[in-house]
DNA sequence: GACACTCTCCGACAACTGTAGTAGGATGCC
DNA sequence: GGCATCCTACTACAGTTGTCGGAGAGTGTC
């Protein structure tokens, strides 16, 4: 690889992204300071290049409206999420979601109210398959 | 990062250990047999390089028995997995396996058996969730 | 105006990963 | 013995990512 790809998120620059979701539109200084919050701890300049290098691969956008540029997430969390896992499960089960799935329900474990909510949306799932006739 | 972390798979080295797990046990060239029949197209030394990488990670070990070394997985898909699949709940969801389940059962489709796996698994953990009272 | 701050820009560097060429040893065939 | 073939070891290089430092511009304060 190393060419073609083009794009992908490293662990720093998810973790900017997600101060960006989490806190909204925020300048470098901003962003740091969630950062540290975090328990992360990097540079002032660290910070203003994972930015940069987000903003061109478009992942965030940035204006300057005050004495320092405003940063803000261009993607959802969901999108950002959503492509993560497809890749997970494309890497580690040819892209098939059941494994996965599956893995994750033995080998984790749920409090009441999750797994109650897991067999209500597994139920609507063959309800709709049966009212597909599938 | 860039110090510390030693030791995480890239796309070809994944790739590389399946075949090792898939075919068992194999040459270079049987990798590189098994990778050509994936549609990855490699050169031999690229499989060479990638396997003696994955021995110093710990991932496989080699002996040579014959004409050449054979190489064998010393980690098992499972562990791979899990532990891939743990990185990515840390990295998303701060730890958590609810919402990933959730975002699959959304997202995704089953098949009808599939789906029947699905609702007994969930059934079992309510049941085991009762029986421990908790 | 000088000093202190705060920003951004540029350049740098190291580790990791993907990819592969070259050299040289071993083996087998004529 | 010479040549083709196969194997490993070593080296190399580019792209990506994480991490910063220093230079220089803008702003506010005395």
């Amino acid at each position: 690889m190393a060419v073609e790809r083009q794009f992908e998120l490293g662990d720093a620059e998810l973790e900017v992204l997600k101060a960006l979701w989490d806190a909204g539109p925020a300048t470098v200084r901003q962003v740091l300071a969630w950062l540290h919050h975090r328990g992360r701890r990097v540079a002032y300049t660290t910070v203003l290049t994972v930015l940069t290098r987000l903003e061109q691969k478009g992942f965030v956008t940035s204006d300057k409206s005050g004495l320092a540029y405003v940063y803000r997430a261009a993607v959802t969390r969901e999108r950002v999420t959503r492509k993560r896992v497809k890749a997970l499960m494309q890497q580690l089960f040819d892209g098939a979601a059941a494994p996965l799935v599956l893995q994750l329900i033995q080998n984790e474990r749920f409090t009441k109210g999750e797994i109650q909510e897991l067999a209500k949306l597994i139920e609507d799932l063959d309800a709709a398959r049966r009212g597909r006739r599938t």
